[in-house]
DNA sequence: CGTGTCGGAGAACGGGTGTTTACTGAATGG
DNA sequence: CCATTCAGTAAACACCCGTTCTCCGACACG
């Protein structure tokens, strides 16, 4: 076993991959529904029919840049949860974390926030289950805390699911601040969601009364 | 003055009304950047060309639609606003208020939601805009209640972009759970959403330490 | 080395698209 | 009442679309 895989597995997922690159690019300036499968393959500089050699079609082309986007997301999560000092610290690096990640991976911030209501109800399907297996992610890392001891399962839940859809919107926020470079604006949303995350973090603290 | 408009122009606006709604229609099932102008006027049964007395392009229906949908919204915060009971009572109803205009507009809700991170800068941006004077608006109502006395008015508008921010997302929430005729889920979602609120409402407390 | 596999090319198909043009006929207003 | 305005029509424009088909040629492998 192991072999080094053939050059022709190689170049499949080479072109694979291109198409994938091609459609996060053209979708900065559009949403799924309407990326048209000629438009991508032109891009790569390959036949249309050759498309169908790596996706049934530009949903099952989404599914994949689901897939692609949310896995890098993974490791975000777990350097965030990984945090040990105090609530504030947390809270700075948490942000810090976020704005970098976007900053680094703007195209597939986009997509994702793009696609999370968009018009394709597999992609949408999609990403609602990663982002279901974030918040387990995040509940498991919370439950780990001595603040969640007195805590019931389902309202440690409840929290994480708050945490990732204020992740998310903080991202997309960041990221149109960046797309229009207005460098104060990041700033300015950066603070604002450090406030935030304060203030859910003073609620924790309070909530068993 | 205050003459009856005439039949001339009461007609336009009622092919006018029904682009609109058709438009709003054929969203439920894509996005706007994929919507076709003669999709749009096949369905209202007009000619194609029609659309052009109206509106410059699709983009323009876009946010005309958003003007329509957000205005439908103003009504509801200036409900919710409203409140006089304490904190408690004034979540259940904000949440029962809420649930019950995702029941009777679930396709304006759809669309924003959609939209407000889609493929159409021109939309995108008509929603921020107007998203941002609701949350000015919340910012107000906060304002006038006891527990902002010692808070900043850039701290109040903090709190009520996250409340604008939560209540777009429940919304879009329960609106997905109802397409899939969950009662049950909405019912979670709902409860969630109240928790959270509370879990908010708490931070808000203790928030001048 | 020869045979089979298979990623990709190229062309053709029917059909849909946005936009412009010249037009019609009913409401409008002096 | 008659000239004007203008919402909507019908046709034509050039172009782009997804999908299917046949074919090619380089890799894979016994």
């Amino acid at each position: 076993m192991s072999h080094t895989i053939g050059v022709r597995q190689a170049q499949k997922q080479k072109t694979r991959q291109a198409l994938l690159d091609a459609g996060l690019r053209l979708l900065a300036e559009q949403s799924l529904s309407s990326l048209g499968l000629r438009e991508v393959t032109r891009v790569v500089g390959v036949a249309p029919a050759a498309f169908y050699r790596h996706f049934r079609d530009i949903p099952d082309l989404g599914v994949a840049l689901v897939e692609e986007s949310l896995g890098s997301l993974h490791v975000v999560i777990r350097a965030i949860l990984a945090e040990q000092p105090g609530a504030e610290e947390r809270i700075d690096r948490t942000v810090a974390v976020v704005e970098r990640y976007v900053r680094e991976n703007p195209a597939h911030v986009r997509f994702i926030a793009r696609e999370r209501h968009g018009g394709v109800r597999a992609v949408r399907k999609a990403i609602a289950a990663e982002l279901a297996r974030f918040a387990a992610e995040v509940a498991a890392g919370l439950r780990e805390q001595p603040v969640s001891d007195a805590w019931s399962d389902d309202d440690v839940l409840m929290l994480a699911e708050m945490y990732v859809d204020h992740l998310v919107m903080t991202a997309s926020a960041i990221l149109d601040a960046a797309d229009d470079d207005d460098a104060a604006a990041c700033d300015r949303i950066a603070e604002r969601a450090r406030r935030q995350l304060r203030l859910i973090s003073l609620g924790r603290l309070h909530w068993t009364d």
